[in-house]
DNA sequence: TAGATTGTTAATCGATTAACAATC
DNA sequence: TAGATTGTTAATCGATTAACAATC
């Protein structure tokens, strides 16, 4: 957990140092971001000495140069390039959307049924094609976004395929392998939790003026 | 972050004790359920015993009493219901999807300017309606599928209406309050996150082979 | 210099795991 | 009974925080 969490992390310190830069700042103190993620000062200083990233011991951090350090560890080789399998309601909504702020673009779409030829451009392919096409484009990270019955099995295909990292919406979790790292975003589980954080809630605070 | 994360393992367990009881499956072992989860046993006979989830030394615990005991816990109220700010793409593939295998249902979305009056029988109304519905209909939940730049207003103007809980998928963390608490998913982050520890991998693989 | 902030070590905290006695 | 599994306590582990000396 540890490695994940920390590694989320420089992520967020870079997407916040790129604001606090495109608002005209060129020195930073672990005080300023751990507010603005939510984290403590010391956390900071203690992510940023284990990768290295000095400061000044007066002055903080200068902005540029913690940038230049977060893109060298975060391999910022341009735009990275990523597939979606499924060309269902979430496929189509991924493929529309726009993440070159995010540093990434989605290349193609694959299904065993392809809906269109394309769209916005972005080719949609039967699946038989999805191991040559990762092959040849060098792709490593993949979406998955089929239905619960179909995902399992999509997951050994797209990891046959040499996939290293895959995304999965489908509503169970999938394992990792050594091969290929899987991390699981289950958004009807989410939206539950929700619900009962709000009634566990409530029943406390009932609970709360019973006690008064 | 206990409290999340134990709260997320008891939907868990709800989820998998309902698969395990589709199998036919009468009793289980903490044992079993560890490996379905990937936690440990002990965690879920701690789980359990936390939650006066009681067990059988000899047989294990039996499904259904496990299953009732969850569902008064996790308040199992029939459907729930929740609403989706924002009619773009990620809107309409959230309204398109079915989530009553998840336990809830979106009954209405909002967007400033409604491109359509109705999508599959869900109505589309403009924002300054949000508030009225949200009491009339006793709405706790709501789904934030604007673009970046709306999102901060648009969290504010939910908690106003009296959402008690957001799901956030644009990509930036929005901060919760003690009235409304706020979970982000940030698609694009997880996706970055995928490249850098991919890209930590190979650089630990080609470390190892020149040790060699 | 005095003041402020980093870098780093020790303390804390909480979650998970291991171990084992209780007991069905 | 013997065997197996729970329930629970103690040990471990790791991440975060607090504190403070180093130093710009």
């Amino acid at each position: 957990m540890e490695h994940k969490d920390i590694m989320l992390r420089l992520l967020k310190y870079k997407r916040m140092l790129l604001q606090f830069k495109s608002m005209g700042l060129s020195r930073i103190f672990s005080n300023n971001l751990g507010d603005a993620l939510g984290i403590s000062a010391s956390l900071v200083r203690k992510d940023f000495a284990g990768f290295r990233i000095q400061g000044n011991r007066r002055g903080g951090y200068s902005v540029n140069s913690v940038l230049e350090r977060l893109n060298s560890l975060l391999g910022d080789q341009g735009l990275h390039e990523a597939v979606i399998v499924g060309c269902g309601n979430l496929g189509k909504a991924l493929i529309n959307h726009d993440f070159t702020r995010e540093g990434f673009r989605i290349t193609a779409c694959f299904d065993i049924a392809p809906p269109e030829a394309e769209i916005k451009r972005i080719p949609i392919y039967p699946m038989e094609i999805l191991k040559n096409y990762v092959r040849e484009h060098h792709i490593t990270v993949g979406i998955i976004a089929v239905p619960f019955g179909a995902a399992t099995q999509t997951r050994d295909i797209m990891e046959q395929a040499g996939l290293r990292g895959i995304l999965n919406f489908a509503p169970l979790d999938l394992k990792s392998t050594p091969q290929c790292m899987v991390h699981n975003v289950n958004i009807g589980l989410e939206i539950e939790n929700l619900f009962f954080l709000i009634h566990q809630q409530d029943k406390q605070r009932q609970q709360a003026e019973k006690d008064l």
